[in-house]
RNA sequence: CGGGGUGUAGUGUAACGGCUAACAUUCCUGUUUUGGGAACAGGCGACUCAGGGUUCGAAUCCCUGCACCCCGACCA
C-alpha cells in the first residue's frame, strides 16, 4: 500500500482522554478511532493487525478440526430464558432491544446459547460427534465501565470455539489439545515466553474447571502467580493453601505478576445440552447429552497487549508475526532517480507477494522516520539519493538501534 | 453501581468575572529547504459540551443534564 494513500494520519500528541498506552499509541500511529467509550472503530492498520492474528488463529482452529461459522449478532430471548440467563440480575452485559412488534432481543455478548441449540438441529447420532466450530464475532457487553484502552471494551473481536463430545473422556482428549494449539497460537502470535496457562476457577456456570491463558503486561486486569518452572501459573482468585496443597507446590516457588487475559477454555459438561435439548443416540441407541467445552480468544484484546507490551519511547513495535506490513519502504529524497527506484521496488515487491508500506509522501526525512518508528513495522527500507549513490538500501529494524547498508540483493533476502 | 476528576478550533494547551477567546500543532497559499517531526510570510478553523440561573458583564460562579477519564466494586 502506498502510504499516500492511507487516509489515517498521525499525530504528535496522545489524546487528553486516553490514559492507558496501548490507546494513546493505537490512536497516535492511526490504527484505531475512538467511537464512544469503550468502542473503537479499526482503521486500515489495525485491521490489519487484527486480520493477522486471526489468520493465526484460524490456522490452528481448523488444525484441531474446527470449522469456521458466523452466528448472529441479535439474539433469541426464549433461547437464554431455557438456561435462566436472560435476566439482568444473572448476567448484567447484556445489551437489549426490541422488534418493532415488541418482542426482545439480545445482543451477543456470548454465543453458547444460541450455538448449542442451533446445534440440536446438525447432531443427532454418535457418529456425528465429536464436532468442533468456531467464530470471530464482535461480541457486545454492557460493561459498567469500560477501561485500559482496547483492553476491556464494550464492543470487541472474540474468537470464539465450541466443542462437542459424546463424554467428558473425548471432551478432555480434545480439551488438552486446545491447551497445545493455544500456546501454538501465542507463540505464532510473538507472545511465546511472557505467557502462562493458568489455572482458575470455573465461572459461575461451569461444572468443572478452567484455563486462562495469561499474558504478563503491567496494563493487565489479573493478578497471577508463576511457579519458577514456567509452566504453572495460579490466578490470584485461586490462590490459597488448599490449591497449593492439591497441586503439591511451595507458596515460595511463586512469583507476583501482573498479566491480561488473552485467551481462556472451558469445560462446560452436559449441563447446558440437558436443559437445551442436545442430545444424541449412542451406539446402543440410548438418549444421551453431549459434553460441552467452549474456548475463547480475544482477538482485539491481543492486538492492545501486543501493542503495550512491545511499545517504547518512539511508538508501536509490532512482532513481525502480526505487523500490519512486513517491511515499510520509505523513500527519501526528489531526484527523479530515486523516486523511480522506489516505485519499481515497491512494484516488485508487490509483485512478490511482500506485504509493503511504501512512504512516497514528499515529506521532509524526519517526519518520515518519526511515522516510521511510531507505526512500528518491524523492517524498515530506506532509499534515498544517498543510498542509490552507492547502489545500496539502508535496512534498520524496528527493535535495533543501528541501521546498515546492504546491497539491494541482500536487502530483499530479509525478506 | 459507589467515589473522584475533566469538558475551550481536527489535536494538545492558555486565558483575574471585563477589549475581537490566545499559543502550538494540524490544514491551506507562497518562497526557500530535504537523513530524525525544517525556516519565513500569509491564511482557514471555536456561539468555550448542552440547557437554565447569578451578574451591567460569564469560557470563568451556581444548578441540571450529557460525555469522557481515573479509583473501587464487577468481569464466563
Amino acid at each position: 500500500m502506498r502510504q499516500s494513500q492511507l487516509f489515517t494520519k498521525t499525530r504528535k500528541e496522545a489524546p487528553a482522554d486516553e490514559v492507558s498506552k496501548n490507546a494513546q499509541l493505537l490512536i497516535k500511529a492511526g490504527f484505531i478511532h475512538k467511537e464512544i467509550a469503550g468502542v473503537y472503530s479499526l482503521l486500515p492498520l489495525g485491521l490489519r493487525v487484527v486480520n493477522k492474528i486471526k489468520k493465526i488463529i484460524s490456522t490452528e482452529m481448523e488444525a484441531l478440526g474446527s470449522v469456521e461459522i458466523i452466528m448472529s449478532t441479535l439474539q433469541n430471548k426464549e433461547i437464554w430464558e431455557i438456561t435462566d440467563r436472560w435476566s439482568d440480575e444473572k448476567v448484567d452485559v447484556w445489551f437489549k432491544s426490541a422488534l418493532k412488534n415488541g418482542n426482545e432481543v439480545g445482543f451477543g455478548w456470548s454465543h453458547e446459547e444460541p450455538i448449542t441449540n442451533m446445534m440440536k438441529f446438525h447432531t443427532g447420532s454418535y457418529n456425528e460427534l465429536p464436532r468442533y466450530v468456531h467464530q470471530f464475532q464482535n461480541k457486545l457487553r454492557n460493561e459498567v465501565r469500560a477501561k485500559s484502552g482496547i483492553m476491556r471494551c464494550r464492543e470487541f473481536v472474540m474468537k470464539d470455539m465450541y466443542s462437542y463430545s459424546v463424554d467428558e473422556k473425548q471432551h478432555m482428549d480434545f480439551y488438552n489439545k486446545v491447551t497445545e494449539s493455544y500456546m501454538k497460537v501465542f507463540n505464532n502470535i510473538g507472545l511465546g515466553g511472557i505467557t502462562y496457562i493458568t489455572s482458575a476457577s470455573g465461572g459461575l456456570f461451569t461444572e468443572k474447571f478452567s484455563h486462562e491463558f495469561q499474558t504478563l503486561c503491567e496494563a493487565g486486569e489479573d493478578n497471577i502467580y508463576v511457579h519458577k518452572d514456567g509452566k504453572l501459573a495460579l490466578n490470584e482468585e485461586i490462590w490459597n493453601d488448599e490449591t497449593l496443597e492439591k497441586l503439591a507446590v511451595k507458596k515460595e516457588d511463586f512469583e507476583f505478576k501482573k498479566a491480561a487475559e488473552v485467551g481462556n477454555i472451558f469445560t462446560f459438561g452436559t449441563g447446558k445440552s440437558e436443559q437445551l435439548g442436545l442430545f444424541f443416540n449412542d451406539s446402543e441407541g440410548k438418549k444421551r447429552p453431549v459434553f460441552l467445552g467452549s474456548y475463547g480468544i480475544g482477538v482485539t484484546r491481543l492486538m492492545g497487549v501486543i501493542a503495550e507490551v512491545f511499545a517504547d519511547e518512539k511508538g508501536l513495535s509490532w512482532p513481525k508475526e502480526v505487523s500490519p506490513f512486513a517491511v515499510h519502504l520509505v523513500r527519501l529524497g526528489v531526484s527523479n532517480e530515486t523516486l523511480e527506484f522506489a516505485d519499481n521496488m515497491y512494484n516488485d515487491l508487490q509483485k512478490k507477494g511482500v506485504e509493503v508500506l511504501y512512504d512516497d509522501r514528499d515529506l521532509r526525512p524526519g517526519e518520515k522516520f518519526a511515522d516510521s518508528d511510531l507505526i512500528g513495522i518491524p523492517v524498515r527500507m530506506v532509499v534515498s539519493d544517498k543510498t542509490l549513490a552507492v547502489n545500496k538500501i539502508e535496512v534498520k529494524f524496528r527493535n535495533k538501534a543501528e541501521a546498515e547498508l546492504l546491497d539491494i540483493e541482500e536487502a530483499l533476502k530479509i525478506l
